[in-house]
RNA sequence: GCCGAUAUGGCUCAAUUGGCAGAGCAGCUGACUUGUAAUCAGCAGGUUAUCGGUUCGAGUCCGAUUAUCGGCUCCA
């Protein structure tokens, strides 16, 4: 047979070869790193045989998928070790991950000393350097094998194989895992690991099941790697918004409010208001008409609109349905309310389409596990929109929500953080959602023609839709990585039949329309935070709660930065001053801290001259300038919302 | 909702075994009148998250509640 490598060379051999023998065959250097291989394109464990012609790589850790199985294998000798230190945890699954690997066990919960205990014992496995080996056994005799060993998640798992699967195991030393692999030869190829964490997690994943406990932990091929990673997860630290939104005193909470409700402070609301005033004027300008509509609702609202089936629990009732005899909910959403609005005329298929927007206050009742700083609270405020278009207006219509969406995030400077997500039913969980199959996978097939059409690349997600219908969700990661939908765009094709909502058309008919839910920028706090982490603090000017800071060498220059002060206002310029009988160096490091992008030094010099001294966060702006001058710069920036690229470091000296 | 950790002045953190609640920064007052990252001095600030218990005595031990954090689940 012919083994073709990686660098076109053929090797030839009479009989069938391992993964590694050939490595080693290769370059004993090359198996003495090697994770496993990739046979066509596909993933092996190294004792693969091979005994047909070809393509073939070696794979080590420096690869995706070599990474991925030293960290599986170093979940193996957590999970030896756990078992030694604790024999009576129960071993279930434990994959490689993003960052890294977990194991998850049935036992008590683990403390960082315990943790630290298990990295100890993992040491001394992987100094005895045992050799992983793999064997297999049929479907029954596994069953009896893991009876047998206790490990009753583990012959949960076998169960659920087909009835002539042929079940893999691995060892090293005394420990064994039922595993599909691929795994290292030895243990003693782990040259970096670190547990960093654990916590509960439910077995499968199902919330109905038992408590099982999970390590965290992550592997790299070198120990510079695992270092540099541990660092960088202190850095992020110092981005995190809910950490440093709360420093800059841009929000904050408090207990005998309640939790996911965060109070924006002063710079916080301004930064707010900067981004709403935008949305709505840009929204106005695309043909958008506003609305402003109640926070809440009777029962019956939402019994027509289908959320009372499908949403109660989310929704804060007000009042007790046994007893009163109205009952109201805050809204979730402003979808019917805006409907009504429509509703209130007869429209002609001239009228359409027909754009709200509405800067609407939402309450979610989350359930109180999952708040977290601005980016998941019970009430928040949305750039929120319904189009109600004609069927053939859909599709222009959405590619005109899409292109909104992507001029919000290109000017928030955002837009190449993004993933776009097609958000489908699941058509295993039908009675989640609303309409027929024909319809739900018609649209689905829609939405993926627009984004197609429109060269986006974008990804599919399975039971992500709403229960009226599919959606492109705009996603974006923070710092830790942890995705949250940014925008919207939803395809309805249902609720307008629940509300009974038509326009006439050019016969005298009465036609159904279109609904496309969206949100043009999304969620303002959740925007905020994401802002936050992107630009560590320092925003563009525009967005700045304080843009300039006028900043007086002694107070008998306050009258002229009062002046300077004033002028910029009037221009309508963030501007704050310094009046402080301190040092102008002490002033100057106070402003930088507070990130101010513009500072403006005034002295006997300018005062004389009528001038300002510049310095700022961005190159090429230092010096003396005319006021005037300034004000036309800085203006010119704001309107544009320009984004300058930063040049000095703002952390502390 | 579930598992775990945490809660001391505005912020960051001390307080030995259960034995007088303390510091730096921020704030305020005064002096200094300053030229590009920290002037000096003084003052004030606390029912140790809340409620209850054990104890001669609780920031410290126990219980409940609330909030925050790390996950899981959920997320129209």
């Amino acid at each position: 047979m012919k083994i073709t490598l990686k660098d076109g060379s053929v090797k030839e051999y009479a009989e069938k070869k391992s993964v590694y023998e050939i490595a080693l065959d290769i370059s004993e250097g090359l198996a003495r790193v090697a994770c496993c291989g990739s046979v066509n394109g596909k993933v092996v464990d190294l004792r693969e045989e091979i005994d047909y012609d070809c393509e073939l790589s070696i794979l080590t850790a420096n690869d995706k998928e070599g990474l991925a199985t030293l960290r599986h294998t170093t979940s193996h000798v957590m999970a030896e070790a756990v078992q030694r230190l604790f024999p009576d945890a129960k071993v279930t699954i434990g994959p490689s991950i993003e960052n890294g690997f977990y194991y998850d066990f049935d036992h008590a919960p683990f403390s960082r000393e315990d943790l630290d205990a298990i990295e100890a014992e993992m040491k001394k496995i992987i100094k005895a350097g045992a050799k992983l080996e793999k064997f297999t056994m049929p479907r029954e005799e596994a069953i009896k094998f893991m009876e047998e060993k206790g490990e009753p998640y583990k012959v949960e798992l076998i169960r659920d194989l087909p009835e002539d699967a042929v079940i893999s195991f691995y060892s090293q030393g005394d420990f064994v895992d039922l595993c599909a692999g691929p795994h290292l030869m030895s243990t003693k190829g782990i040259k970096a690991f670190k547990l960093i964490s654990s916590s509960g997690a439910y077995w499968r994943g199902k919330s109905e099941n038992a408590m099982l406990q999970r390590i965290y932990g992550t592997a790299f091929n070198k120990k510079e790697e695992l270092e540099e990673y541990l660092a960088y997860l202190e850095n992020i630290k110092t981005r995190d918004h809910n950490r440093l939104g709360r420093e800059m005193e841009l929000f904050t909470t408090v207990d005998v409010i309640g939790q996911g409700l965060p109070l924006l402070m002063p710079k916080g609301a301004k930064m707010i208001q900067t981004m709403q005033r935008w949305i709505e004027d840009e929204e106005e300008k695309r043909g958008y008409v506003r609305t402003k509509t109640p926070l809440m609702a009777k029962s019956d609202l939402y019994r027509i609109s289908g959320h009372w089936d499908h949403y109660k629990e989310g929704m804060f009732v007000l009042g007790d349905e046994e007893k009163d005899k109205e009952v109201f909910a805050l809204r979730p959403m402003t979808c019917p309310f805006q409907y009504y609005v429509y509703k209130a005329s007869q429209k002609s298929y001239r009228d359409l389409p027909i754009r709200y927007g509405e800067t609407s206050t939402l309450f979610r009742n989350e359930d109180s596990g999952e708040m977290h700083g601005l980016t998941r609270v019970r009430q928040f405020t949305i750039s929120e929109g319904h189009l109600v278009v004609r069927p053939d207006q859909m599709v222009e219509e959405f590619k005109g929500c899409l292109a909104l969406a992507k001029y919000c995030l290109d000017t928030l400077g955002v837009g190449d953080d993004v993933t776009y997500r097609l958000s489908k039913w699941d058509p295993n969980n039908k009675e989640k959602y609303v309409g027929s199959e024909e319809v739900w996978e018609e649209t689905q097939q829609n939405i993926r023609n627009v984004l197609n059409e429109l060269e986006i690349p974008f990804y599919e997600g399975e039971g992500e839709a709403a229960f009226y219908g599919p959606k492109v969700d705009i996603q974006a990661k923070n710092v830790y990585g942890k995705e949250d939908t940014m925008i919207t765009i939803q395809w309805d094709a249902v609720l307008a039949e629940q509300f009974d909502m038509y326009y006439i058309d050019q016969n005298g008919d009465k036609v159904r329309p279109y609904i496309i839910h969206r949100t043009s920028m999304g969620c303002y706090e959740r925007t905020l935070a994401w802002l936050i982490e992107k630009y560590e603090g320092k925003f563009p000017t525009w967005l700045c709660p304080e843009q300039v800071r006028v900043l007086p060498i002694s107070e008998k220059y306050s009258d002229y930065a009062k002046q300077v002060e004033a002028q910029l206002k009037d221009n309508g310029i963030l501007a704050t001053m310094d009046n402080r009988s301190e040092k102008i160096g002490f002033k100057i490091r106070e402003a930088r801290l507070h990130k101010v992008p513009y500072m403006l030094v005034v002295g006997q010099k300018e005062e004389e001259d009528g001038l300002v001294s510049v310095r700022s966060r961005f190159a090429g702006d230092e010096g003396q300038k005319t006021l005037d001058e300034f004000i036309d710069q800085i203006s010119k920036e704001i309107r544009t919302k320009e984004i300058r690229k930063e040049v000095e470091n703002l952390s502390e000296k």
